[in-house]
DNA sequence: ATAGCTATTACG
DNA sequence: GTAATAGCTATC
């Protein structure tokens, strides 16, 4: 008997077997979504795979699929492996695996949008008498000058029993439509993109050697390493097209979704008509179905997305191109924790496409690779047109006055732009107005009651929030404690910055970009335009604005405070820091005008700062790599984050060293290290006091059963919480 | 997830 | 005694 082996959508690990019907066999296949009974209820589950069963061997009674949710599956048998790779790897459920990879619209067939319309039925020969029912013959009359009307219209003018009235008597009648909408429009907002590039000797030597691979159809990982402003997008844009011309598809990961639209404009100008489909956390629902149907429909396209995007059922995948590998955003933070990097490169090994990875300051992992795995490495070192490499200038901060955000020689190089109508970008890694509020008097900090780290105080909202929980709480005048109106708002955020920037240059135009303004939907594409198109004079903003875009017209960059990622005391806070430092600085000088670059910071003398004024990555790698094999720490060895917490301090305590004790004799015979439990770097959040331990490992995929397994056996109490990351880049 | 089962507790 | 309820188990 023809049987599926279904995943049915709640945490159960493991799939069921159902029975396919004569009438359903062919209909249901690999991937087909499909209407079950579960218990007494009804589900979905999906089919993972097609086997012949004799149900008279099974200790239970088969129940047949009752029907395909759609007419083609949702996603394909590559897809499939992936999730349980993924599941595997990642320690975590398959259950949490499908819920990120296959959207609810998808999963559970949610309706479209409806839009309700109000019209005059034709003919209906009825007429209002004007005297006797003045407000009916009003809306009458009105319908009749808009004879297609949405509801919600007409109701602002006319009450529900009104249109209740009219409808009784026939005189209108409703009709659906879906919602409309469109991902990033027929909008021009970003600069066209020049048509006729001739690519540079570099570019076309590394082209050609990605197209053998390609050509050959076997998998392949290439690091594409080039200074910022080299021309990586073009040796995308150069292999897409070349891709499309062989009727393959291309997927396009960028790690954030704040850099989506200028890849998508780019890519659409380029290509005059072609269609490029957009996925990234911010779309609808209705956007969401258009892209995944989009995706199972085409045959060749040109796909780009944010980290979930690696989950798009894609045919003719070819390529995966994996920009700004390096970002730590493609890390998930919730689960399942994956690395979208990583899943980028295992499937294209699973369906022999090429990954091109590329960075101007790649992660030491990918380097390493490159170097002693089959990692191909590329260098572009030249940037475009013969454009130089911005100067950059460290200001030592501590021979400034100590409030003073700008250093003097900040000031006036930002006064000479200005003054020839070049463009600004200041860097700063804090949102919000002052990052600490303490009083002179005594020791007092206002700290999270439900985590244990400062709260910031936000000046619009006039409130002092958590950045980690977003507990809120009015802001002091007195301190709590001893009662002195002394209350200092130490330390500087964005919001800070913004005000002093109006106070300082009150001529210019500042815009400021962070996570606070994220909230509107597409604002931040607003803001970019606007500098793009030279209404804004400086851009201010965390991390967001660090990577990836491209404003030929910037010639200044200042970095307020290059400490601040230094202090992190983990062993990638030199990598972190000189990433930032060389990304920031390469928004610098794009364009015709060579730029320069200012970081001001209280350690000059410090060898990352130093190291990134050069940005000299080979020599800053080597460093580093001398420094990551001392302590065994990855890229030699993997590492995974055990996180346990609970509210009663005692038992997360109790059984974190119980935990570890089980660990160390689990992995008595592997070449595995156990470290902890420790308390966490955070050590209370959100109610939770929270230890960590800390497992070193050769290789992953040796131990995940183990583990998992080990997992699954122990009994947790209740009130405690057990996570793992795998391969995790913050210990927090 | 969630229906259905059992053990547990409150109530008078 | 019943009724409400928390915890536990299986789901093809």
């Amino acid at each position: 008997m023809l049987t599926a082996e279904v995943l049915i959508f709640a945490p159960i690990d493991c799939s069921f077997t159902y029975a396919i019907s004569d009438a359903l066999r062919g209909t249901v296949q690999v991937g087909s979504l499909v209407n079950i009974i579960v218990g007494k209820s009804k589900k979905m589950g999906l089919v993972v795979a097609l086997n012949e069963k004799n149900p008279a061997a099974l200790s239970y009674t088969l129940k047949p699929i009752l029907s395909t949710v759609y007419d083609i599956p949702i996603t394909d048998a590559t897809l499939i492996k992936l999730y349980f790779w993924i599941a595997k790897y990642y320690l975590c459920d398959l259950f949490s695996v499908i819920d990120a990879a296959i959207p609810s619209v998808i999963r559970k067939n949610i309706p479209f949008k409806l839009v309700s319309y109000l019209q005059l039925t034709p003919d209906s020969g009825i007429v209002i008498d004007e005297k006797k029912l003045p407000k009916q013959y009003k809306a009458w009359q009105f319908l009749q000058q808009n004879p297609f009307i949405a509801k919600s219209k007409f109701l602002e003018k006319f009450s529900r029993n009104i249109l209740e009235a009219l409808s009784r008597k026939n005189v209108i009648y409703e009709t659906f439509q879906r919602l409309e909408r469109i991902v990033y429009g027929a909008s021009n907002l970003l600069k066209k993109h020049n048509e006729n590039v001739i690519l540079t000797l570099e570019q076309a030597q590394i082209v050609a050697s990605i197209r053998q691979s390609l050509q050959g159809k076997t998998f392949q990982v290439y690091l594409l390493h080039g200074v910022t402003g080299s021309g990586k997008t073009e040796v995308y844009i150069d292999l897409i097209c070349h891709v499309l011309k062989e009727g393959g598809s291309v997927l396009y990961l960028l790690p954030e979704l704040a850099l989506t639209a200028q890849v998508v404009e780019k890519l659409r100008s380029r290509f005059d008509g072609l269609s490029v489909l957009v996925w990234h956390s911010g779309l609808s629902d209705g956007e969401r179905r258009d892209t995944w149907q989009g995706a199972l429909n085409e045959t060749s396209t040109v796909i780009v997305g944010a980290r979930s995007a690696i989950f798009l059922p894609i045919n003719n995948l070819q390529l995966i191109i994996v920009d700004e590998e390096h970002e730590s955003a493609y890390k998930q933070s919730e689960h399942p924790r994956y690395h979208g990097r990583d899943v980028a490169i295992y499937r294209a090994k699973l369906q022999n496409a090429v990954c091109l990875l590329g960075s101007a300051t790649p992660s030491i992992e990918s380097y390493f690779n490159t170097k002693f795995k089959n990692y191909k490495l590329e260098i572009l070192s030249k940037r475009i047109d013969s454009h130089q490499l911005p100067l950059v200038h460290v200001v030592d901060m501590r021979y400034e006055k100590n409030s003073n955000i700008f250093s003097r020689l900040l000031i006036k190089k930002m006064e000479e732009r200005l003054e020839k109508k070049e463009q600004i970008i200041l860097f700063l890694n804090r949102r919000g107005y002052a990052t600490t509020v303490l009083c002179r008097c005594c020791d007092f900090i206002a700290i999270c009651p439900h985590c244990s780290i400062p709260l910031t105080y936000h000046r619009t909202k006039n409130l002092l929030i958590c950045h980690f929980c977003a507990h809120q709480e009015a802001s002091h005048f007195k301190c709590p404690k001893c009662g002195a109106q002394e209350i200092l708002y130490n330390g500087v955020g964005t919001q800070r910055v913004e005000q002093v920037v109006g106070e300082l240059f009150p001529q210019a135009h500042a815009a400021r970009i962070d996570s606070d303004i994220m909230g509107k939907k597409y604002e931040f594409i607003h803001i970019l335009s606007d500098f793009r198109k030279g209404k804004t004079d400086i851009l201010l903003g965390t991390q967001m604005i660090a990577k990836g875009l491209d404003f030929p017209n910037v010639t200044l960059v200042g970095l307020l405070n290059a400490n601040g990622s230094l202090n992190q005391q983990d062993f990638r806070a030199n990598e972190r820091t000189f990433q930032l430092l060389v990304q920031v600085a390469g928004r610098s000088g794009r364009g015709e005008i060579p730029g320069e670059v200012i970081i001001q910071t209280h350690i000059p003398g410090n060898e990352i700062i130093f190291l990134s004024k050069s940005a000299d990555y080979v020599e800053f790698f080597t460093g580093e790599l001398k420094m990551r094999k001392m302590f065994h720490y990855p890229p030699y060895r993997h590492i995974i984050n055990v996180n346990l917490s609970g509210e009663n301090l005692e038992l997360v305590k109790l059984f974190s060293k119980d935990f570890a004790q089980h660990l160390v004799k689990l992995f008595v015979d592997e070449p595995a290290e156990i470290r902890g439990p420790m308390v966490s770097p955070l050590e209370k959040l959100q109610n939770r006091y929270r230890y960590t331990i800390l497992i070193f490992v050769q290789s992953v995929g040796k131990i995940s059963e183990k583990l998992q397994s080990f997992r699954n056996r122990l009994t947790i109490p209740s009130g405690i919480y057990l996570s793992f990351d795998v391969d995790a880049l913050d210990f927090l």
